[in-house]
DNA sequence: AATGAATGAGGGTTCATTCAT
DNA sequence: GATGAATGAACCCTCATTCAT
């Protein structure tokens, strides 16, 4: 009965699926109005303009990032060893269904769209704080030893995570590098634990 | 005093300047053709279309990308290790400058232009054989241990010398996180030498 | 406590100031209805169109206009010489305020909207009685001279001031013609008195 | 034979058309190009936007407006107070033919459209140079008295004749007012001459 | 070998008006 | 009386490509 937001929902739902599939720039408006069975008007009622429309498509898939992300980090019984790997492997496994944040790791559109800057700079800062939490409790526990500077395999962690997300996101190689990414994991970790 | 091709060679060269500078699509053939000072129909004439022209430029840039780097790997003297580092080095600093081979990297060209994948899988073939042949001479040389698999170790590091290039050189982060490569190279290569 | 037409008149007020700011094409319904905090479709059950509208904002205008013009009809005091210059001076004053007159004024509208036709047209009848009346019991009190004909004093009286309508008020250059008014009064009046 | 420039020709002759009946705003690229039997694109191939067709269609008659006016000017034989006469009478019976350039007379043009404002105050200047020069050669020639202050006539001369425009043109009452034209000539004239 | 005029499909956006509730 | 979601026609503009000369 309740049919709040029903219009919305739709075109978000039709908007969701077409930039995901061809991209911001090739998906125009006319044809998500022409699949959500709706006037082109219509969507301008609800969306101010097409990048209000992908914005709010976008932020719907990060806030499912960091959902079941803070999963894993509020576990208390793991170790800090298996909780980093967990947490890259979540956070990994998740972003490859979020179809439209790959589109925001497009770079022709760090160059003209501020709002997907933003976005993406406000979730890499919530990552990195992250990670840098889980290596400082492995400290504090005396599970991690410090023969190297905690700061900098941080830092290189996270570049190389960022750096994996478009080969493995928007060239669809998940499936063809994930064989390797236990012996990455393990190769970057070596003399890390005690 | 021989002009034959000097057309051709000039749309090239303008293409060149402004495929780099904005990017395949935010760069109109109108433009081309008003700074080359030639018609519109003349770089039809030369070019089938605006992605063949955009192939021309991008072959002659992967072309540079290659002899250079074949110059690190005809050293005969330098160890496997510095070889490894050297390589990988190079590889990045002359791939800073190739601006149009960045705009291949431009995730949303794979998804509908096939000779761009072509070209990068091409490149990432002879890349790879490279890496291998380094590390496979190192082992070869009584030079690299074989604590680990090599063919792993191999892999993962292309994976992610690949994963790095967007961020260094899409998003203009080359900068910021050459200070951490070499911390990254050591980090990747810990235990490989005996 | 009377709360009637409170909708109606909260419209009217907002649509006044809003055409007098933008002008008729550059206010959208939108607009007035969300500086109005009324629903679009509140602004269709008050009134049929924006024509409608529009029609309602600047009768009220020139109802005022008319008003303040008649004190100076009824003065029995002043010679007619003065009234003459009086009534036309508090004319182009009032007028000065009537903003949304203004948005009559421009032309564009002349062509499509009979409506503004009509509510100018009967304005300027109107106006030329009363300026005919002056000149008129000036003669009868034997203070004008009739060395010109007064029939045509008065036309030509009142095609000039409709003509200045358009740079004072539209083209917003009352303050810098102001100062040639008087001159301009005497030049024209230049031999009527005896 | 000669083909060059015929469809810029044809555009400019039908926006021309087109301009002139509906207004600036009325009329849309999409009919001047189906009435011209031309593609948009070629309009926009030959024109920036749409503005620059206007302008360039304003420019037409404006620069025919002088060139008529100019013949006047350069009579040497007639005293200056016909040439006075004969110059006003000129300019405004041209005018009335200037279909668009009564459109740039339209006040919400001057609110957004700089370069219609440009033109009008180029012509403007012109005008005015040329009225003052008419007057100030009367006095030197011993023509005119120097009863009145001579600017502030030219200065109110001008004003009017500016205020008459928009309903001479504009307002389409050339034909209504063109009778009082020489009575108010004599009226602002009188005492001109000795 | 070169030209440049012409094309036409497509793109994002605006807005007065309608209507079921 | 009042609402606000929905409409759809219209608008200006872009650009890769074609083709007669």
């Amino acid at each position: 009965m309740i049919k709040i937001d029903d219009t919305r929902e739709i075109i978000i739902s039709v908007a969701d699926r077409l930039f995901s599939r061809f991209g911001f720039h090739k998906t125009s408006m006319d044809e998500i109005a022409k699949i959500a069975r709706k006037a082109k008007g219509s969507i301008y009622y609800h969306f101010p303009s097409k990048e209000d429309l992908f914005r709010e498509v976008v932020l719907k898939e990060i806030s499912q990032l960091k959902n079941v992300s803070s999963l894993v980090l509020q576990n208390q019984i793991i170790s800090s060893s298996d909780k980093l790997k967990e947490y890259v492997l979540t956070r990994m496994s998740v972003m490859e269904l979020s179809l439209n944040y790959h589109e925001t790791l497009k770079a022709d559109f760090f160059e003209h769209y501020k709002f997907v800057d933003d976005l993406r700079n406000e979730f890499d800062a919530w990552d990195r704080t992250n990670l840098k939490n889980i290596i400082n409790q492995g400290i504090t526990d005396g599970e991690f030893s410090i023969n190297i500077n905690i700061d900098i395999l941080a830092d290189v962690l996270i570049m190389i995570l960022k750096g994996l997300e478009i080969p493995f996101f928007v060239q669809n190689r998940y499936k063809d590098y994930s064989t390797h990414f236990n012996d990455m994991f393990v190769i970057l970790t070596r003399g890390l634990s005690k």
